[in-house]
DNA sequence: GGCACGATCGGCT
DNA sequence: GCCGATCGTGCCC
């Protein structure tokens, strides 16, 4: 039996992104920097299945923003979108096949001081992760970060954690994806404060 | 607690 | 040009 501490080994990754998504539910995420650690047990996350999801930014083919989906399992697709924020994918599957895992929301479980002075924002600590952009903040991962590999010696890392009994975890609609082709791959933990309400899709901008 | 809306800019058509 | 894998604020229960 692994010790939580322990890292999550590259075969993880290595599986169908439907397979990985749901079992990186109660998962660490690991953040050294200068300032300090924070982790993350994430608590709710999203699948996107590459060439054969219109939801996905690999959907199109590849480009220069979405490059890192196309590499090796076990690294880490960093994105900017709204014109202000960031979000950040786990890249699964053999080489080639673009598909990952949005993290959606997650509970700071160490180095909350820390992402607090991160998420001056947050009005508790339920709210410093609680979003993908707002977990991206709280952990200090940026642009930079596009392609890091977190099955290594960086100082971003996915630890074994505790995976969460299987029937407390849940299945949806995705979150925030406009359009009628939508697919229930938004999992997440059943009574988990974090997780984020579901909005059907990003609200029309106001005309004027 | 929920709902509506403006912010802000890179990527793609 | 258009629009997004969103967030924070303001307002109202």
């Amino acid at each position: 039996m692994p010790d939580p501490h322990d890292p999550l080994p590259r075969g993880f990754f290595d599986r169908p992104v439907l397979e990985v998504a749901p079992d990186l539910l109660g998962r660490l995420v690991v953040h050294r920097t200068a300032d300090g650690d924070v982790t993350a047990r994430l608590t709710e996350v999203e699948a996107y299945d590459g060439p054969n999801d219109p939801g996905s930014h690999a959907y199109r083919g590849r480009s220069k923003r979405n490059g890192t989906m196309f590499g090796p399992p076990g690294h880490v697709y960093v994105y900017f979108t709204y014109g202000m924020h960031h979000c950040m994918n786990l890249v699964c599957g053999p080489p080639g096949l673009p598909t990952g895992v949005l993290l959606r929301a997650a509970e700071i479980t160490d180095g909350v001081h820390l992402a607090r002075k991160r998420r001056l924002a947050a009005k508790s600590d339920r709210e410093l992760a609680r979003g993908p952009a707002r977990l991206v903040e709280a952990l200090a991962v940026s642009r930079g970060d596009d392609g890091a590999d977190v099955c290594g010696d960086g100082p971003l890392t996915v630890h074994h954690g505790t995976p969460p009994p299987p029937g407390l975890i849940c299945r949806g609609p995705r979150v925030g994806l406009r359009g009628a082709a939508d697919f229930p791959w938004r999992f997440w933990i059943d009574g988990e404060p974090t997780v984020s309400v579901y909005r059907p899709h990003a609200p029309r901008r106001a005309t004027g």
